[in-house]
DNA sequence: ATGCCTTGCGGAGCAAGA
């Protein structure tokens, strides 16, 4: 089972990107972040007749998570737990499929920092780490992936030097990251893959052409998913394609 | 030192992204 996750920055306008990508990639399931639609505007019938099963959990403008399954989507659930009524943004989805309860994530940038969007960063970071927490007493496979807007390491940024300061980078959101490693999460892409390795590359100052890049789009797995995983990589050609998003696809293949 | 680019919204020029 191939499970991939890619912001695609606007679901509306990376349309031909998107289905060309699940025409050539053909995972099973993918999980969408930044959709930037409602669920009514979601482009759900040229999807729907690649074979794919959805569920989304939309916003409007901003942020915006879908799931995409070519198995039945069950025990779908939308937000992340812990939400005391003050979150109104579309960033987490859940659902089991194929086997699999796969967790759709869009974390939240956090810049500037310090300031208000870093605070609420941290606060949905504990909230995530609450909820993997939980999850992880129900001994299935699953994979929590997505935008997580956090460079574990300094090997994962292009610059360190640049992105001290960076909410990606700081010391808080590092520890809370290696807060879901240490609960027993397995970084998919690190089984496989040592040094430089990126996700994302900024539209701006020639970032692709001169592999400025971070990683920040992680699939995080439970130790029985671990234990099925044989392969994960990043496929990056989507990213040099004509109108591309600033992500591109991570993906991992579970043998269940 | 700052912006560089892309998106949505709405019909100009911001806000937000990372």
């Amino acid at each position: 089972m191939k499970i991939a996750t890619w912001n695609v920055n606007s679901v509306k306008a990376r349309l031909p990107r998107l289905l060309e990508w699940l025409k050539e990639a053909s995972p099973d399931v993918a999980l969408l972040q930044e959709i930037k639609v409602v669920d009514d505007g979601f482009p759900a019938m040229e999807i729907a007749d690649l074979g794919y099963n959805i569920v989304t959990h939309g916003q409007k403008t901003y942020n915006g998570v879908a799931i995409l399954s070519k198995h039945r989507l069950e025990d779908v659930s939308m937000g992340l737990p812990g939400n005391d009524g003050s979150d109104v943004q579309a960033r987490y989805l859940e659902a089991f499929t194929g086997g699999v309860r796969v967790g759709c994530i869009y974390l939240p940038n956090g810049n500037p920092a310090p300031g208000e969007k870093y605070d609420y960063k941290l606060a949905w970071m504990d909230r995530l780490v609450a909820h993997a927490r939980e999850l992880l007493t129900w001994e299935e496979n699953l994979v929590l992936g997505g935008d997580y807007n956090i460079c574990p390491a300094d090997e994962d940024v292009w610059s360190p030097a640049a992105f001290a300061g960076d909410a990606l980078c700081l010391p808080q959101s590092r520890n809370r990251f290696r807060q879901l490693l240490n609960l027993g999460y397995t970084d998919a892409i690190r089984t496989f893959h040592q040094g430089p390795l990126y996700s994302y590359w900024d539209y701006q100052a020639g970032a692709w052409e001169k592999d400025h890049g971070l990683r920040i789009d992680h699939l995080l797995l439970s130790p029985q998913a671990a234990d099925r995983l044989t392969a994960a990589g990043v496929d990056r050609a989507p990213r040099g394609r004509e109108k591309p998003s600033d992500h591109t696809p991570v993906w991992c293949e579970l043998d269940v």
